[in-house]
DNA sequence: AATGAATGAGGTTTCATTCAT
DNA sequence: CATGAATGAAACCTCATTCAT
């Protein structure tokens, strides 16, 4: 013990842990992405939000692919913990959750910034083979997770079919962030219900 | 004034018209983008694979952005065409028409470079208002078109309900450009199997 | 015919040809190398003492370590231009004309800028793998015109002894380069009389 | 004196004193030096490499420059050990030690670091006055240590010719250093042979 | 009209140096 | 004394756009 006397950790560490830091970076370069995309988003942007020197983001993350990265798996990560939400709910409740999920799916992805970052990462991901691999990896647990509420939902159906099915409700919630762009004003009321007959309708196969 | 006095026509007269011209560029930058993206695709990228001189296709696009709302435009375009198609359908076809769209659908969204240029104009529209305008133009055109198939599938329906049953078909159709990225290699015999089944319900309201 | 009347070359051709252009920008290298070293030569400091924009080098050498390398290359093409003339020397003037050589190789490799260079070639060469390929390829060549010569001095030599005494010979020359530095305000015609008389012994072996 | 009032010795005490810490930063700066030159060497690689903080080093050399131009005196001050070897030879054991140092020599200028470390000061010293006075002070010692071996064998040699063969002396080990780079794969043996015929001409003169 | 060489601002990244802790 | 986070200038390189030919 360099100082006995000491009572403060040993290492001075910074006013900010590094995790605190990291995290600050992601925050302001989300602010970047969604006012201007990755590329538009440039290294100088992100420092000004941040708040810091261009330099010392590069002591947080290798580089500005690291950034996107992490970000991509952030945002991937949050849809994980709603999946692990319904996990939790006993059978007889179960459809209902997910019915009411649907008022905040489309507030969620009907928000404005929301569906732009998704939409960012996913042309990304066409064509970043690094990035395409974190989508698809997070999109593998995904499907494993609805798998298992699907089938609670649909006892001894044939698996071919339970995941056909997963596939088209998964298009649906992920159609709504490309209505977002496309068709931001809708009637969200009159939508809303319908949804609901129809989900009730795809929830119960056959 | 080219010389309208002139009437000999002295210059060999191009031997393209300005729109093939035009035509010709925006194919060549449809490559590029497939292959980079907005901005990985350089203007002497695109030039080379257009086989013309930078300097030229500024006599045709006054920058880069115009190209790029072009491509949008006429992207959208492609889309508008298919529903003329359906709009000349006989009404007693018109179920089985649209339900045999759907194996077309599935290997046109999940074509690899299709999805990877809608997103990408979908994530600059999330952004760049001025294709923002340009996409949400398109849709407004897009929904008519889809309001008066679905009504000729659901006579004397209410329209409100029919504009949220037009949103979520709309939803599935576009979410496929999403899962093309996420799920690139889905079971898609099982998948055509069931989205058949799920759209003739989404097509009958009620 | 883009315009018969136009008696210059067809294509209008830069003010000057590529290969000036190239020229102009290694002659700027040079000049900056000298001065600051390869790592202390910026783009910036080339394109400033080129009087060009630093764009317009890119499009005459991929980056820095092309620009590099051709004027390793260069450096090196002046030397085997020196052996090309010695190969033409007839047998009985062969020996004077090599000791006549001394005096210009003290001009030469004492000259402050010469050697400068040379030393930075070779201490690059020490790390960069491709510049050590470049500088040994050259070697390589050297060898074979030396051994040639030295052949010609004494017929029916062993060839491991000849490569022996080719390689102290080498040694001395290049040795020339390092005194240059670290003893540049030699008595140079004590040296030379010297020289002359080492020379004698080393060219002729045994 | 740190605090010669105090007696009891409460802050440990530095584990190594003021000298031994420089030496370890000079040891690490010369590993990396090796590794990567003097450019490529940064002050974290060199604060790693000694296991120290950035900090710390800066309170032992003023900058960076500082320690190359430790390194460079350290590197020099190698040499003058060996001549002061020599320097305690007896007179007819003299030119058989100088002799049997050739294979000495060979193996240390062709080692691959050695050489490299050398070159990369030479080159700094065609270009930095402050390096380049270093380079030449330690080379005047050199040539009065070397004038003097030369005189032994040599007794009443005009000095004239004594220091013009000890120039020609000097260009061949140096020139080794240069060959280890173009030639590093010479057959050591022969070279050492014949090197040993040459010296014995060079150290006797006439 | 067409060319493509030139421009130079701006991109990402590195690194010697400082200084609060 | 030691630390190592922070700074920010400067490095290399790219590219949309212009313009002399």
């Amino acid at each position: 013990m360099k100082s006995p006397l000491n009572t403060t950790p040993p290492l001075p560490r910074a006013r900010q842990s590094r995790e605190e830091r990291r995290q600050q970076i992601l925050d302001a370069t989300l602010r970047c992405v969604r006012r201007s995309g990755f590329h538009g988003a440039s290294m100088a942007d992100i420092a000004a939000e941040a708040k810091m020197s261009v330099g010392v983001i590069y002591r947080y993350f290798a580089n500005k692919e690291a950034i996107i990265e992490a970000i991509v798996a952030s945002d991937l990560a949050e849809m994980r913990a709603k999946f692990a939400e319904w996990d939790e709910t006993p059978d007889d409740q179960l459809l209902d959750t997910l019915l009411n999920t649907i008022d905040f799916a489309l507030d969620h992805k009907y928000g404005p910034d929301k569906s732009a970052l998704a939409l960012e990462v996913l042309a990304e991901a066409a064509r970043n083979p690094r990035v395409a691999a974190i989508v698809q990896a997070a999109d593998v647990q995904e499907r494993e997770l609805g798998r298992s509420l699907c089938d609670r939902l649909n006892p001894g159906c044939d698996r071919r079919r339970l995941d056909a099915r997963g596939e088209i409700i998964s298009m649906l919630f992920d159609g709504m962030m490309i209505r977002a762009i496309t068709h931001p004003d809708i009637d969200r009321e009159a939508l809303a219900n319908d949804l609901r007959e129809v989900m009730q309708v795809l929830f119960i196969i056959k």
